[in-house]
DNA sequence: CCACAAGCGGAATAGCCATTCCGCTTCGTT
DNA sequence: AACGAAGCGGAATGGCTATTCCGCTTGTGG
């Protein structure tokens, strides 16, 4: 690879990142290039679409959170591991406007990020089930409510326009109707 | 006015109430006059644009919740009140997409959704202050949190694809949380 | 039954954006 | 330094959809 491509790519990957994160899956594909300082054709030798773009960003963050998961479930206290996990999925969403479209968007061609999410939702998985264990979890609460409990969050945090609401309360809240 | 024209507008209404119900704003003008069984041209003599049709229908929703939360508000039992108000609330939404939209949906030119919104609003913040006064509310929450409690379940609805996830039982969560 | 205003349909217009294409430029090798 | 391949920019293309426009049709009052 020439080395003028990879720089171009870096400055591309750079500039994708940060106007997903802010502005979400609508800015353009020309307002991408041109934030990278490079043309369209670039932009499309980088990445073969549109989706495929928003997917290696999603990608990228699910990488970052399965990691962070991973730290969760070794946590001691089952609780304090349970809180956790939906506090640094929360936190990545506040971050990243394309990310919460990813978690809320209809079912777009999400091309491999599926496998990235499995991971995620078998840490997911194993901290609730060893929170229900533990006692600390409703058991009518089960992994199958993740989507849910998060989605609420989730939504708030991308549509309520004007002063963002304080997610963190809305998550003790939340936290509070699933424990025993 | 013409009776051919008034029984055009009917048309238009009809066409117009389903589609949004059932497929939410992404359907086009050209497939709502289609199912009207008229022409492009009819539509936008019986409306000035797609956004003010789509203010009037979600206009009209928020008459009958005008209604309903005024029931409510009369209901004996605070806690019952303020658990039908909740229920009733996402029962429309569950049958009307666009009215989801409009909850959640950045915030647009509504036209003057705003009056009926302000009406809905007095309702419930009255029935949520009588609540609190009654010892079945938290006092920590008010009026202020509406959007975010109704936020969740509704997004939830909203963006879950597939199976719909019961939101009857997510309602029961979300009371729970907000129960002293 | 007539005249004509009110209404109608749908082709044409316009803006937006993803994606493609190709003649020009730059890198790196010899 | 020179050349060919790799890479580049951005104009052109194509599809989609809201909105406008205008020549034709139809209801209705006299």
């Amino acid at each position: 690879m020439r080395s003028d491509a990879r720089r171009n790519r870096e400055k591309l990957l750079d500039a994708a990142r940060r106007l997903l994160a802010e502005r979400g899956h609508e800015v353009s594909m020309e307002q991408i290039a041109a934030a990278a300082g490079v043309g369209l054709g670039t932009l499309y030798r980088n990445f073969d679409s549109k989706q495929a773009m928003l997917a290696d960003v999603v990608r990228e963050r699910y990488q970052t959170l399965i990691e962070f998961a991973g730290r969760c479930e070794q946590i001691d206290d089952a609780a304090e591991g349970l809180r956790a996990v939906f506090e640094g999925y929360l936190q990545i969403a506040e971050d990243d406007a394309v990310f919460r479209y990813a978690m809320l968007g209809e079912e777009l061609d999400w091309h491999d990020v599926g496998e990235h999410k499995a991971l995620f939702a078998g840490h997911v998985e194993r901290i609730m089930r060893r929170g229900a264990s533990a006692g600390v979890l409703r058991d009518d609460i089960t992994f199958a409510d993740f989507p849910m409990l998060v989605c609420g969050v989730l939504a708030t945090m991308h549509y309520q326009p004007g002063p963002r609401p304080d997610w963190r309360r809305h998550l003790a809240l939340t936290m509070r109707a699933i424990m025993p």
